[in-house]
RNA sequence: CGGGGAGUGGCGCAGUGGUAGCGCACUCGCUUUGGGAGCGAGGGGUCGCAGGUUCAAAUCCUGUCUCCCCGACCA
């Protein structure tokens, strides 16, 4: 990609309404642009990163078994009336024109058990694993800390049916296993916790995944010792590990990357979601679900992947492979520069290759600040061969083509 | 929803009653290119919105909307 015809401006300075580093970074930067509270433009570049982290998580759900659906974000109000959540605060609800009331999907158990119920007639369909990537609505009381807290969000979010609770037992080991795997391909893995946590209107309890930051906005008590942690609002006096009794437990602040809920049978008895078993009895489905915002974890990334010149990107997540320069305006730069990013792309590298008529600072500058993790000069001082720095190292060394286009190949492997 | 702060060109800001300004960005020209270049010439704003006071309002008064932060809340 010609960064010269590329939809993307940095800013000079990080916009002054933003105070969470993650909407500073990512707005000046030129990846997201505020519409509302709450509510983002994802930006062509900002997209990119957003497309990586869906991908991630749609491999380790697939390995799961999850099948991909879409549900609609438009919702009847008479399921919520099933349910007794119609009143819930954080709805937004709508009126049609033909005075059809509906809602705005904020999480789709009132529509999945209504749509498995249709099918689902036998122990034979279980279990089942179905999931989606989709836009949720949530009308927050007060959206904050940049794209950690929006009122409208891509969420993954995947449902489990069961025929037996020790079914479902297992199921929710292998999911916890999938979110561990997908927080060390994101790049949060050492500081990412399994943390106990409520379990809100339909569950008697839950798990979360916290990244501790100090910019989070939610507090744990992390037990060092086997690496899980429970969340304030559950925590016990006692003051110790329910996992392994340790008493040593620190408080944190932390922000929920992810969630998980045994929801039993609390929704497929409201919606008579049942199957006949083995004897040919009616037995309710036993279910799970398992939830995780896309931006949420693009941000929680962000807040920890930075210094103070820009972002850091993990390599699973950046927006491109290599950032390509060409610092001075001679013409045989240009070729120089030109070749370079055809050979990379023809190896299949992703490269934004800055070709802008704009001073050597600026361009460095801003490179920086993106935070592609492997940056390539072309320059008067280079000469015929090309210089590699890497994002988070200070020394940069000069190779040629062929050495730099396997090098970049290494890593990203 | 309670408390606090803030709304003036794309971004960041100054301007306390008398013709709307500055820096960056943008356009054109020339010179420049390893850490946000220089000189010259330009374009762009009903000062969040609505009322009111006044000969005169970005500025004073009233109302209202929006944004940020703290708290409450958080399937």
């Amino acid at each position: 990609m010609y960064q010269s015809h590329y939809f993307l401006k940095t800013q000079y300075s990080a916009p002054k309404n933003e105070v969470s580093r993650n909407a500073q970074l990512l707005e000046q930067a030129g990846f997201i642009s505020k519409l509302m509270a709450g509510v983002y433009t994802f930006l062509p570049m900002g997209w990119r990163v957003l497309k990586k982290i869906e991908g991630i998580i749609r491999v380790e759900m697939n390995k799961a078994g999850g099948q991909e659906l879409n549900m609609p974000a438009l919702h009847p109000i008479e399921n919520y009336i099933t349910t007794g959540r119609q009143d819930i605060d954080i709805i937004f609800h709508l009126q049609s024109k033909s005075e059809k009331k509906m809602v705005l999907g904020q999480s789709h158990e009132e529509i999945i058990v209504p749509l498995v119920k249709k099918y689902l007639t036998s122990y034979r369909d279980l279990p089942l694993y179905l999931y989606q990537i989709q836009t949720k609505f949530r009308d927050e009381l007060r959206a904050k800390s940049g794209i950690l807290r929006t009122r409208e969000f891509i969420m993954k979010d995947l449902y489990s049916f069961h025929a037996e609770q020790s079914d479902f037992e297992k199921y929710y080991s292998k999911m916890k296993k999938s979110y561990s795997n997908i927080m060390n391909d994101v790049g949060l893995g050492n500081i990412t916790y399994l943390t106990a946590a409520s379990g809100g209107t339909f569950s008697k309890y839950s798990h979360e995944f916290q990244t501790v930051t100090e910019n989070g906005e939610d507090t744990i008590h992390l037990c060092r010792n086997c690496k899980t942690a429970v969340n304030d609002e559950i925590f016990d006096k006692k003051n110790s590990c329910p996992e392994c009794g340790n008493k040593e437990m620190e408080k944190k602040k932390s922000i929920e990357v992810g969630n998980i809920f045994p929801l039993q049978s609390n929704f497929s008895d409201k919606f008579h979601l049942t199957f006949t078993d083995k004897q040919g009895k009616q037995r309710p489905v036993i279910m799970g679900c398992y939830g995780i915002g896309l931006g949420r974890l693009m941000g929680a990334v962000t807040e920890i992947h930075n210094d103070k010149d820009g972002i850091l990107w993990p390599k699973s997540l950046t927006p491109w492979q290599v950032h390509l320069l060409s610092l001075g305006n001679d013409e045989s730069l240009d070729i120089e520069a030109k070749k370079t990013y055809e050979i990379l792309k023809k190896n299949n590298i992703e490269v934004l290759y800055d070709d802008r008529q704009e001073s050597a600072g600026k361009k460095l500058k801003d490179a920086d600040l993106i935070g592609i993790p492997i940056r390539l000069v072309v320059s008067n001082k280079t000469k015929s061969s090309i210089e590699i720095k890497y994002r988070n190292k200070s020394s940069a060394k000069l190779q040629s083509l062929s050495q730099v286009t396997k090098e970049v190949k290494e890593y990203y492997q």
